[in-house]
DNA sequence: TTACTGAATAGCCATTTAGTTATACGGAAG
DNA sequence: CTTCCGTATAACTAAATGGCTATTCAGTAA
């Protein structure tokens, strides 16, 4: 990645890492792992209300990390890059060593 | 990643995302990529104040994006893990993605 | 037509957060 | 001691955000 991006990217970007900051929406896509779903599946894995997965949704679909399409009644959600599995497993990785870092310090 | 991380852990996932989900951050982990900087030559590098910079390098130093270590009366700070500038990566490589595909649906 | 079902949205509230200015802290130098 | 420098923090404001409930919309079925 270059030194400095335009604005508009580095917005870009964080947008994307904003909407992956939300543990709801991490759930959403851990669920989504697995392969696509209908919003009342997510509804039923999740412990919120239908309203608040979809707007979850919308969000992630807005960023581009998921894809949306419609099946009957039902609209399939499905994670459009799975790209950012291996980015949460760096960032479980990197936890880990600081909390072993951090643990050291604690003797 | 398993299928279903306990809270706790899916917590400090998403706040490390969010950490990196602010522009103003990415930015100072981008200076960051060349080396450790003082709060002064990032405070220079991005136009803002010298408050908001210290601010945000606690957020940054809290979920351990990065280190800190006193040198005379300067403060230094570097990225703990270069790990997340692949992540940085792979978001990019999958934004571009995302808008050729809305590109094309532009016609 | 009406009724039902799955999904999206509107309106509201409480919390969080990025930014500001002003102030305080820690240490080196006079 | 006092002064100055680099950094951190306090107090506050404005904006964004996640959650809720209630409602609306788009299809399908009767």
């Amino acid at each position: 990645m270059a030194k400095d991006l335009p604005p508009a990217t580095i917005e870009l970007i964080a947008q994307r890492f904003r909407a992956m900051g939300e543990p709801m929406r991490l759930r959403i896509l851990m669920a989504l792992r697995a392969g696509e779903r209908s919003v009342t599946e997510l509804v039923e894995l999740q412990e919120t209300s239908q309203a608040n997965i979809s707007k979850h949704l919308q969000v992630l679909v807005a960023c581009g990390l998921l894809t949306r399409r419609k099946q009957g009644l039902n609209v399939l959600y499905a994670v459009a890059d799975p790209g950012i599995f291996a980015m949460c497993d760096t960032v479980c990785g990197s936890i880990k060593k600081h909390l072993d870092t951090q643990a050291k310090l604690l003797g």
